[in-house]
RNA sequence: GCCGCUGUGGCGAAAUGGCAGACGCAGGGGACUUAAAAUCCCCAGAUCGUAAGAUCGUGCGGGUUCGAGUCCCGCCAGCGGCACCA
């Protein structure tokens, strides 16, 4: 039985199995066969188990038959494992009424256990919010007062966490309090919100539910608590306390605060030989393995033991990697096997084993790839110690970078981006690899990744999730086809926030796309761009690269020194491109990029530096017409070189500066003019210019102006009554 | 149930507490064209008004403030993740 709340086993009024829980098909084997006692057992060999099953050792027969007639006991056979009889040395006749509830509880309790394994995972886990349950006629005793409590089975116990089995406190656990209430169980509540002083919370009490109510076959499996000495609590309390109702000849938790009493009872048990404190960790079951070709083959082989059954093992690390075989068929076998099945040569090695045909999905391999990427040429280690720890390693930072600063450049994967539903699980499992490399001493970092965003899924046009089904997804190789890697790139960055949601929409990509075209016409000449397009038509394929290359800039474009209005449009286009990359506001920067092509196309004179630097602003976004427009560029000015190693423009403050203002005017906070004012104009400037304004004349007429808000270059606001 | 995100025009969205709707899509009008496409220019939140203009307007209800999409309190709705983990 596993508890996270030792300090409410006072608390305990029943138990639960998982319905799959091993002891379940014993309590079953138990009721259908008599069991042979004594001098009937068979065996030579004898397990002695005392009745709460603890081992107390292998003998012989005869030596254990003495054991249990020493203690006036009975010795009972519940099964034969390995010629060796499993018998429990105790009183038959409790033994026997045991047998009778369960022979009465049989059915139901094969009848539920069917039921359960009919549900999907789905329906136990999703939607089955309803508590349902069988007893089976079984009992267990609380250590601590040596209550009789039933031993219940019920499909809100997981066979697989923990052991399967549980204490059930209803009065403070939240689906115990459901249970309980469904099946009318006691609940005794053994925790207080408030401190109690030990002397006025109460002994168990006398006559409390369990003492009273324990036949439950007569009440038709159901446990007709009403009251009487142990009221129960109005509600559910899962919250820590103090502890009431706690205390028998044994012990006493009363008073003390939950952690004191998680400590003393778990000391007592321990003392007792009843239980030990354990660590859990809990890992999800994110189903691993796969029927494809296309993954990691698992180092495993399976083998058949003396008895025929199959068990598995790992291969030697001398044996690794484990590489696929090239099969000519990569589909499932006709009775379902894994490709891998075909490869019979592979799978099946000579001394007879077998090996695993299921692979292992894609992110077993992206769990760990930022490692590789550090040392992707090294034959001999996934990395070396050299380059995992200049590159994931704090200390191997510059010493000229404060390591106190958060702000500076970090150790590890920088920055991960991922949607919520698929990188929650990869994420875990890639932090949990780490982890693991990290404890056996292959990394130097338990953490590998710095920062998280979450960026948000595209739906399909219809606004709903992309799937098969909807028949609403969207293929990128069409958009790339149709519009190419630019337009496609730009409208993914330009839709809106990175981490929210948003709907796709194919026209938005024609509107970026449209902006590309605009920015090629910035730089191409009108006419070039006609003839161009009319020899493309009969150019062979191989000859349209150089096609493409031949296209000339646009006269427009010279070497001309660039005017304060044009500076202007460009250096607030790199702030704006600059800071909303830093913060990535794509969508942001990409407008502002627009609106300098907007304006660039009205000029007259092109200056050919300007134009320059706005390409290396569009390379992040769109790098293959920045790339292609660059060489173009520069074939003509500076010597060529790739746009990816020119340094990030910076932009100059002081060309930023506006000679005047448009300021708004309020009046009561409700805008009532605009006016034009010197950028340098004083606050009573700012005031008088207001009162001047002609527009808020009328609203002004006939009252007293009682105060006026200036906010230097920002706004004037005139409070009138 | 727990955790997270989001509510602003017909649509995607923008807005250090200070002119709500930048930029773009769809739409309307015009130019070019024999015509269409492409391109270029203009209009465009709603209501009333011929107009100038006025009023209303950022999911809902309160609050703070000269001033709230933005801050505070309380709700509602949608989306996503996790989920009888004792």
């Amino acid at each position: 039985m596993f508890t996270t709340r030792p300090d409410t086993l006072f608390g305990a009024t029943y138990m639960v199995l998982a319905p799959e829980h091993p002891l379940i098909s014993s309590l079953l084997e138990l009721a259908r066969k008599q069991p042979r006692i004594n001098g009937r057992i068979r065996s030579a060999r004898v397990e002695v188990l005392d009745p709460s099953g603890k081992s107390l050792g292998i003998m012989d027969l005869s030596e254990a038959i003495g054991f249990a007639r020493q203690r006036g006991v009975d010795l009972i056979e519940v099964g034969v494992k390995q010629n060796v009889s499993i018998c429990f040395a105790q009183d038959y006749g409790g033994f026997r009424d045991l047998r009778v509830r369960l022979n009465q509880q049989v059915g139901a309790i094969q009848k539920y256990r069917d039921l359960v394994a009919a549900k999907s995972d789905l329906e136990r886990t999703e939607l089955a919010k309803e508590k349902t349950g069988v007893w089976t006629g079984a009992y267990a005793t609380n250590p601590v007062n040596g209550e009789k409590i039933p031993i219940w089975i019920a499909d809100y116990v997981l066979a697989s966490y923990g052991t399967g089995a549980i204490m059930a406190v209803p009065a403070h656990d939240e689906r115990d309090w459901e249970f309980a209430k469904e099946f009318y169980l006691p609940i005794v509540e053994v925790v207080s919100k408030e401190s109690v002083p030990p002397d006025v919370s109460g002994d168990w009490p006398a006559g409390s539910p369990s003492q009273r109510s324990v036949d439950l076959v007569s009440a038709g499996g159901r446990n007709l608590y009403a009251g009487g000495d142990v009221r129960p609590p109005e509600a559910c309390y899962v919250g820590d306390g103090f502890g009431i109702n706690s205390t028998s000849g044994a012990l006493s938790l009363n008073g003390l605060p939950t952690a004191e009493a998680k400590e003393k009872i778990v000391a007592w048990l321990e003392s007792k030989g009843l239980g030990t404190k354990t660590i859990n960790y809990k890992l999800r079951d994110w189903l691993f393995s796969r029927q494809r070709y296309w993954g990691e083959p698992f180092p495993i082989v399976w083998k058949e033991d003396a008895n025929g059954d199959l068990f598995h093992e790992a291969l030697p690390e001398s044996a690794l990697p484990v590489l696929p075989p090239a099969p000519d068929d990569y589909t499932p076998t006709a009775d379902g096997q894994p490709p891998l099945a075909r490869a019979t040569d592979w799978v099946e090695l000579p001394d007879g084993s077998v090996r695993e045909t299921n692979t292992m999905p894609q992110w077993a391999g992206s769990c760990w790839y930022y490692l590789r990427y550090l040392d992707s040429a090294n034959a001999s280690s996934f990395v070396s110690t050299a380059a995992e720890s200049y590159w994931m390693s704090p200390s191997s930072l510059s010493p000229l970078l404060s390591p106190v600063s958060p702000f500076l450049p970090s150790s590890g994967v920088d920055l991960y981006v991922g949607g919520t539903e698929h990188a929650v699980l990869h994420l875990l499992y890639a932090r949990f690899w780490h982890k693991v490399l990290f404890d056996l001493g292959h990394v130097s970092t338990p953490e590998p990744f710095f920062k998280l965003v979450n960026q948000g899924l595209i739906l399909g046009e219809d606004g709903q999730k992309m799937s098969k089904s909807r028949g609403n997804v969207v293929n990128p190789d069409d958009i790339l086809n149709e519009y190419g890697a630019d337009a496609l790139r730009l409208f993914e960055m330009f839709m809106g926030p990175l981490s929210d949601v948003k709907p796709w929409n194919t026209q938005g990509v024609a509107g970026v796309y449209k902006f590309l075209g605009r920015v090629w016409r910035l730089f191409v000449d009108e006419a070039a761009e006609t003839a161009f397009e009319q020899a493309l038509v009969t150019a062979e394929v191989a000859a349209q690269p150089a096609l493409l290359q031949s296209v000339p800039v646009g006269a427009s474009l010279q070497e001309s020194p660039a005017t304060p209005a044009q500076l202007k449009a460009l250096h607030a286009c790199i702030k704006k491109v600059t800071e909303d990359l830093e913060g990535m506001r794509f969508n942001t920067a990409i407008s502002a990029m627009m609106i300098f092509v907007n304006e660039a196309m009205t000029w007259g004179v092109k200056p050919v530096s300007v134009l320059r630097t706005f390409l290396q602003l569009l390379a992040p976004f769109a790098p293959h017409l920045a790339e292609e427009l660059w060489e173009k560029l520069n074939v003509r000015s500076l010597p060529a070189e790739s746009l990816s190693y020119v340094a990030w423009p910076a932009y100059d403050p002081s060309l930023l500066v506006e000679d005047t203002l448009e300021i708004p005017v309020q009046v009561n906070g409700k805008l009532r003019a605009v006016i034009q004012v010197p950028a340098a104009a004083a606050n009573a400037e700012l005031e008088s210019a207001a009162l001047a304004a002609e527009k808020i004349q009328p609203f002004l007429a006939g009252k007293t102006v009682k105060k006026i808000i200036v906010v230097p270059r920002k706004l004037v606001n005139v409070i009138a009554a």
